[in-house]
DNA sequence: CTAATAGTGTCTATTAGACAGTATGTT
DNA sequence: AACATACTGTCTAATAGACACTATTAG
């Protein structure tokens, strides 16, 4: 091996294809919340927990079901790289964006080699100024899990998507689990597992952060608010309870929201926010 | 654009060249427990929280301290590369092994675009069979950390390595950091971020999870358990309070931990614990 | 009036924090 | 005996769960 005396008559000389090269892409979770069906004038609106999907017109994967994504450009960060998508694809800027995980199966993409790092962004629906290309669409989200598999049913009106993934236990002090796919037909490449993974993180951090007024529109109801915790955790939650737990991450406006057939409700914004 | 009938056509004729290639490695943060000074006959050893770093003897940042770690080959998984790595540089098996993050800045290798994904790696030091290499060494890790900076300063007895980092509130409602450093001047690439991440998300999950254990030999006293949740956390905790957090993780054996100029102690083992 | 949601009061059970006290080894 | 840690008891404060109750609107 050659001596160098400095790092720059190193570096002059170095030849980056010494190591395997491959391409990196990232896919983006992008997690809203859906208003449902009104089943009478009393009633509230059912509330969706729902994912942006894209349909795939080229090879390969050809008509399946894809999260947003792209390569990462040589000069990019991967974060940069999931806004540029963010905003080229659906107009979004300026929203919540976290790092979820990393996927390096060899096999993940059948063209070549392909790691990919996966984004969850959240937003507000409404607030999306521009319409969703027509190759987009949201599917409501339809989660049954117990401790040994998890059933995803995805639903846009239109298509209905299923699979089912395995859970195995990676490592029991930490309870990590991992997923492996055993149903699966109209999602492209592995992200059937990044939107398990994302589900599960959102669900995590809902209980110990304020991540959920990310997908809330300014002014809402604490009903409402509540609606889109028991969509997202998968269970009920008692009102006292929730107020009570809410309670120093909201504050009172002087707006109501009236005409539901039942009494008034107060509209909350997130305290703080701005 | 070509018209393919199906996926196997188009494959057949794709060029992998299509899109800028990069490298990929991943950089293994290894934590663990050391005992330190015993004042005198009757005190307990200190314990100290550790971290595994490697002298660098080659370009670039030639004799700086960084990570173990190393290139990600063609056709392997990230995780299998990191459980490589481990086993071939320091005969590390069967451990805990989480991925921490994706650092994806265009500036961190001056060589070239390199990727890396980050494992946190959780060990006994006391059950490695083999010395690790004269390269590694094991440093001691002290955090300052306040709202706007971490300090952390690492020593291994004969060298001590500072760098200081700056938090940026990436968001406020997950309350997210970022790190930027502002201090660095003995470790290599960006360790000084993996470093700090792999504290803060050890710091969190000892919370929450039994990942611990990953760091505690099979038999120990509350007592030293106590000091590796203290240690880590960076608070001292009450003993009543600490007891019933850790109770139903842990069962009484028959051992007694005697000599120690003071009461014996009984020694516990991590529940269902093979 | 009725159905439906909004919002509050309160009792109980569980968990967390604090401190004081007792126990028992080595030198 | 003295020191240092091991271990427990108990009081209090805070938090979570459960249920019942009152309030208010559109139709």
């Amino acid at each position: 091996m050659k001596e160098y005396k400095s790092e720059e008559e190193f570096l002059k000389d170095y030849n980056p294809n010494e190591f395997d090269r491959l391409s990196l892409t990232t896919d983006i979770l992008i997690f809203s919340v859906s208003d449902g069906l009104q089943e009478n004038y009393r009633k509230l609106n059912e509330k969706h927990f729902s994912v942006l999907l894209v349909k795939r017109d080229t090879y390969p994967f050809k008509d399946k079901w894809c999260l947003p994504g792209g390569f990462i450009r040589i000069d990019e960060e991967i974060e940069d790289a999931a806004k540029r998508i963010l905003e080229d694809e659906a107009n979004i800027k300026n929203i919540y964006l976290e790092q979820l995980y990393t996927y390096s199966n060899p096999n993940r993409d059948p063209r070549m080699r392909v790691i990919s790092t996966s984004y969850m962004a959240l937003i507000d629906k409404n607030k999306l100024t521009n319409s969703i290309s027509k190759k987009a669409s949201w599917f409501n989200i339809f989660v049954l899990e117990d401790k040994e598999e998890i059933n995803v049913t995805l639903d846009n009106g239109n298509e209905t998507i299923k699979f089912k993934l395995k859970k195995i236990l990676s490592s029991r002090t930490a309870e990590n689990y991992k997923y492996e796919i055993i149903e699966n037909d109209k999602l492209a490449f592995d992200h059937a597992l990044v939107i398990a993974t994302g589900i599960s993180r959102l669900k995590n951090k809902i209980e110990y952060t304020d991540i959920v007024f990310n997908m809330m529109p300014k002014y809402f109801t604490l009903g409402e608010l509540q609606q889109v915790y028991e969509v997202i955790l998968g269970k009920k939650l008692l009102d006292p309870a929730f107020r009570r737990i809410i309670a120093n991450k909201v504050e009172k406006t002087e707006k109501m929201k009236t005409g539901g057939g039942h009494r008034p409700s107060v509209l909350f914004r997130y305290k703080n926010n701005d």
